[in-house]
Formats: C-alpha cells, sequence, structure tokens
DNA sequence: TCAATAGTGTCTGTTAGACATTATGGA
DNA sequence: TCCATAATGTCTAACAGACACTATTGA
C-alpha cells in the first residue's frame, strides 16, 4: 500500500456468500434472553443457531435484516442496529464467508406468533451455538449494554406504556446490578425521557403503579450522558 | 422466517466481493485529518479515496486491516477497530458489494515515510469522496468521538510521551470544544491513566511541560466513565 | 522586565447515593 | 389489621466547574 496497489494483487479477490444473523433479545421471566431458532445440522442432530438467512440480490444489509424481522414479528417493525461484520474463521451455520450481525430489542410481549422452532433462552443459560453466532450474541449483549445511558435502548424491550419499576428492572438487568429506586427516578425525570399517563396498574397485592410512556424531551440542558445511580454492592 | 426458511429462498445467495477500508486519523496541524490517496477514476481523473483494498483468500477482516496498515506505515503496527459493514448502494472505488470499514487512529508522528500519492486531509476540509467511503468517514468521526469517554483512544493519537496540554488538545479536537485545564487534570488525575517520566519539553517560550506516558492503573474504583470538564462554552 | 505557558489551591453550587417517611392497594 | 409495593422528602459527602494564584522558561 506504500505503492498503489497493483490491479495483480487486486485480483486476488474471492467472492464471497455474506449473511444476515440477527440477535434479538428481550426481557423474559427476569432475565435478558435471545431468540434461537433449531436446525439440524450436517449429522442431523438438532441444534439451536440465531436466527439468519442469506444476503438476496441488490438488497441493502438493513433492508435484509428489518425484512427478517417482519418475517418474524409480523407488522410491528422493531428496529435493527447494525453490530458489526463477523468473518474469521469460526463456525456458520450457513457456512458463509462474511456475516453480518444486527440487534433487535423487542418488548416482553413481542413473538407470541412464533413457531415452535423458535424458543428463547436466558443469555447466561444458552446451548452450543455455532462459534461466530455466540460472538455475535456476545457482542450484542455488550452492545446493548455500551448503549443503556446514552441512548434509549431500554424503552425497545418495554411495551408502550410500563411501570418505573418495570424500567428499572429493565436497567438492572442489562447492568446486572441493583439499583436505588428514589435515586432512579430522580435521574429518571432530570433527563426528561417519560411522560405519565392517566392509568394505573395494579400487580397484585401493593399500591397500584402509575403507567408511563416513552416521550424524551427536545434536548436536555447538560451534556451529560443519563447516568443513574447505582447501588453500593 | 415464520416458518424455517426453505433451500430455495437460501440459494437466493449471490457471491458478493468484499472490501476492506481503512479510515485513518491523526492529529495534523491542530485539526483532525484523514488519510486519503490519489486515485484515478473511469474517465481518468484524479480523485482523492479512502485507503482500500479487497479481502484476499482466507484473510480475516483484522488480519485483512492489520496488513493494510502495516503496508502503509511499516513496523509499529497501530490498533485498528472495525467500524461496520457498508452495503448500501453508493459509490466504492473498487465496486465492492460490501465494504467493511475500519478505525485507525495514529500520533501526528506517523506516516513519514507514505509516498506522494497519500496526503492527509482536515475531516472538515474533506475533497469530494465515493460515496460509501463518505459514510465511512463519518462513521469512524462519530466512533472515535463516542469512545471518548469510555475508552483511551485519545492516547492513539499521541506519541508515546507527551505533554498534558498535548493530551488536552487531542480530547478538544475531538470534542470540538475547549476544556478547563484545571479540572481536565483533576480529571485526569482521578481516573489515573497517565504518569509522568522524568523529562521536561520545552516547546519555545513558557514554562518547560512535564512529558507523561498512558499508563492505566489496574481499576478505578468510580463506574463512572472518564468525564472531563467542560467549559461554558 | 515582560510575555507565555505549566501547574496548583481553594471555593461553591450541584448532585449522586443513601436514609427515612408517607401513600395506597390486596390479603 | 398487616404486608407489600409505589412514590416522595431530606441529608451528606463528593465533585464538576470555575477563579485566582504560583512557577518557570524565553525574549
Amino acid at each position: 500500500m506504500r505503492d498503489r496497489p497493483s490491479p495483480a494483487s487486486r485480483s486476488a479477490a474471492r467472492p464471497a456468500t455474506i449473511s444476515i444473523d440477527l440477535a434479538v433479545l428481550s426481557p423474559r421471566g427476569g432475565a435478558l434472553a435471545a431468540l434461537l431458532t433449531k436446525a439440524a445440522d450436517a449429522r442431523a442432530r438438532e441444534r439451536w443457531c440465531l436466527p439468519w438467512d442469506v444476503l438476496r440480490g441488490e438488497e441493502s444489509l438493513s433492508d435484509a435484516a428489518s425484512r427478517m424481522v417482519k418475517e418474524l414479528f409480523g407488522q410491528p417493525t422493531h428496529a435493527v442496529d447494525q453490530i458489526r461484520a463477523f468473518g474469521d474463521n469460526q463456525r456458520h451455520p450457513g457456512d458463509a464467508d462474511l456475516s453480518v450481525g444486527f440487534m433487535v430489542l423487542v418488548p416482553s410481549d413481542a413473538g407470541a406468533a412464533l413457531g415452535a422452532d423458535y424458543s428463547w433462552f436466558a443469555v447466561d443459560r444458552l446451548p452450543t451455538l455455532p462459534g461466530r453466532q455466540h460472538t455475535i450474541l456476545d457482542a450484542a449483549i455488550e452492545m446493548v449494554r455500551s448503549r443503556l445511558d446514552q441512548s434509549p435502548v431500554a424503552f425497545r424491550l418495554l411495551t408502550p406504556t410500563f411501570t418505573l419499576s418495570e424500567l428499572q428492572g429493565i436497567y438492572e438487568l442489562l447492568l446486572g446490578r441493583r439499583l436505588h429506586k428514589a435515586s432512579f427516578r430522580r435521574a429518571l425525570h432530570a433527563a426528561g425521557l417519560v411522560e405519565p399517563t392517566d392509568e394505573l396498574r395494579s400487580e397484585g397485592r401493593g399500591r397500584p403503579a402509575q403507567l408511563f410512556r416513552y416521550a424524551p424531551k427536545k434536548r436536555r440542558g447538560t451534556r451529560r450522558g443519563v447516568r443513574f445511580d447505582l447501588l453500593p454492592g
């Protein structure tokens, strides 16, 4: 590259097959879970893997991922975020040369119409996955955690209206750490991310909780990211 | 995807050519600059573009990027970070179906041996680039900015030893905002990222500055990212 | 001596983190 | 009534942000 690359060196290009792999994350039973699907491997054993497909025709990467999400969940379109490309020599169920991973966050009520080949697994209780897909899933989890305090990813894991305890639960799930309730609410109020509805929800015994919706105020004056108070543990 | 994809639908795969594109960033003349190279386009006009190459053989993505960096800069190996894959229908100089962008951060003294086909351009004074590479460069700049307070990217833009004013200059460059000197140093000390050497550097007139090196302490007790004080402006 | 840059001490308003208390439902 | 959960008020230590000052060199 110190000299301009010769046409000869560039001709070493090898056409490659590209897959799109989805890391679909959702809160299930108090834990962060990933959506896996059953696939028979070469020896006809049943194995679990991430939902994936090959990239078609002139389709763009994000269009392909959105199409797959629509096929999985139907009309309500969930946002997709590209993680990155994964091209090391790890195993992929489609033997793709290159896989582009996408992170999809869905609320706990999504996926009711999924077929029997699909199941949710808590991310700390995963079955064995093809090596590359395991890497993709790890990267997705790290991505959602790292974005927690900069972007409203938590709300994509919640139904349109939610209680503040549910919201706090999402943060605790992703941070793996208990948060302080009063400080959490104060920080949330300062961030101006939610607004109350006039509905309440009674959750067994105890005082009913007010329902909130995600309603970010235009711009918060402070440069700081939304940082929430942590318990000493 | 609600039903398992049929072999027929998966057979729609189209072999693709993949390029590796480098967004090499470095501080030059008080501004953040990108390394571009001259390339003749189809009509033999000279155009500038990011350094790129096709992905070869069984080479992994990061190996390919590292190889390109080594070819550009020689022995001292600079770290590479993948940005993401770029596959939309924007123009690429090699007409690659898919391009994987990498961010490379190099100090201001790197690149002395680069050929005449290479030149640094301040990122706010760029020539016209192929559309996809412009997108890659924008993503690289956003990436380095977003990582500033979470990971030690600033030190990769500095020589091994540096003055605190130089370090502060890097932060100001990337944040596009002046910082408060005393607060910057206090926050830096609290973060435990640097240690003084016993050398001084005299920079024209004024008191000579102590040289520091990057030496992160194992773990800072605070959960917070390294956040530096900002001037009101 | 002046100018210019390096580096430090201290003050203050804000807030993270913790405590305690009240509110409101179900069993 | 008791208990469980929701929601709010207040205290305190820590710190962001700012100001003012000292230190050390070249011109």
